[in-house]
DNA sequence: TTTGTTTGTTACCGATAGGTAACATATATT
DNA sequence: AATATATGTTACCTATCGGTAACAAACAAA
């Protein structure tokens, strides 16, 4: 016999989805940190006994949460060949700064990161890890150059855009780089592409 | 009359000294946004009461320890010439890294800073955007590139930094960059030198 | 119908938070 | 010595936190 999946009153699916919308919610008002299971039960408008019972705990919620929104993030794009590496490399590294500043709780998450440590976190820095590791390796293999330079670069371009992108809710400007309006990014994406440019530049001399 | 200074058992002043090293100690184990009033009287061995009677109220004692400690860098040393900006430079962004990472505090503020808004950190962030501001205008000045150029590359390296430093305590490796292990770190000032000797090279094709 | 299970709420518990009034004692003033 | 003021503690208030037991109602199975 099927299922009559027909619920009136009582629906444990509609209930749990209401929970994870509420914890949605509240992590964009005020982030992971400040989570409580009593501010998230009463936006929900249920009990929350039912946290308990469902998701044994709120880390188990937000596990849940964290699951549901696709955070995993297993990027593995195809990298071009040297002629249209720098154009590929700058339209990814606007991509992020596109994705971070669009998406509030991918923001709170990063905070969070920056809070405490975590199971749930750790697994998501590993997750990151492995594919930032992937991008060095695989633009070393393509242009010859050691993986700690291809690190270094990586790094100070993705770690930069993301602390500014933190910064950005309460901080008007970083050494005069309007953060709250689409033109001061725009300036630093230039930046960005400019750089990668002069390293680009930096290749055929030392291949040749 | 001269007043005897000579305090047996009552001392405001030795007091306050109390609360204040409490309030340090207690931030760089739980950071600023964790701090309360009841942890740190208890810390201090004194009555939260105090608190409140000699500084108002926790973000008044907060504020008087950020007062006494230095935080309020005014930073203005004197640019060399040409011939020797990259070398200048190049201390500075690794003195920068060694500050950010032998001060506990100093992380705390800048993760406190990440997370919120407040007076005292407005007038922070004040301070530092002038010296930031004043350094990309005097490099500007010497070398004739335009300040956004400056602000740019500034930004990168200095806000990569601070986020990294924040990293630092629970992130083990960053794009395979062991944060936690001066080896690490040394890999990264390493590639911030390349940039700036990089980007300096640009600049005598330019002013020929 | 009867019985058992799932879903949900209410009411409470202990711990801890910020905050204050009332009191006690030491120091300074006269 | 008598009085006032500065310093410090105790005890208590209310609010909120995470967590749970006890109960009520809807649903499924017999």
């Amino acid at each position: 016999m099927e299922k009559p999946k027909i619920r009136t009153e009582k629906d444990r699916e509609a209930t749990e989805n209401m929970l994870l919308e509420a914890v949605g919610e509240l992590v964009a008002e005020e982030g992971f940190e400040n989570l409580g299971v009593n501010a998230v039960a009463a936006r929900a408008g249920v009990s929350k006994m039912l946290i308990y019972r469902y998701f044994e705990s709120l880390d188990g919620l937000i596990a849940a949460y964290i699951r549901k929104r696709d955070f995993w993030i297993n990027y593995r794009p195809e990298i071009p060949k040297k002629k249209h590496l720098a154009e590929f490399l700058k339209q990814m590294f606007r991509g992020q700064i596109e994705r971070l500043r669009n998406d509030t709780t991918l923001k709170r998450l990063y905070r969070w990161e920056l809070m405490g440590n975590n199971a749930l976190i750790a697994e998501l820095r590993q997750q990151r890890e492995a594919t930032g590791l992937w991008l060095v390796e695989s633009v070393s293999e393509l242009t010859g150059r050691p993986r700690s330079e291809l690190a270094v670069i990586a790094t100070m371009i993705s770690a930069s855009v993301s602390y500014l992108a933190l910064l950005e809710e309460n901080c008007p400007a970083y050494n005069g780089i309007p953060l709250q309006q689409n033109m001061g990014w725009e300036q630093y994406a230039a930046g960005i592409d400019a750089l990668i440019d002069l390293w680009v530049g930096t290749l055929k001399n030392k291949t040749k």
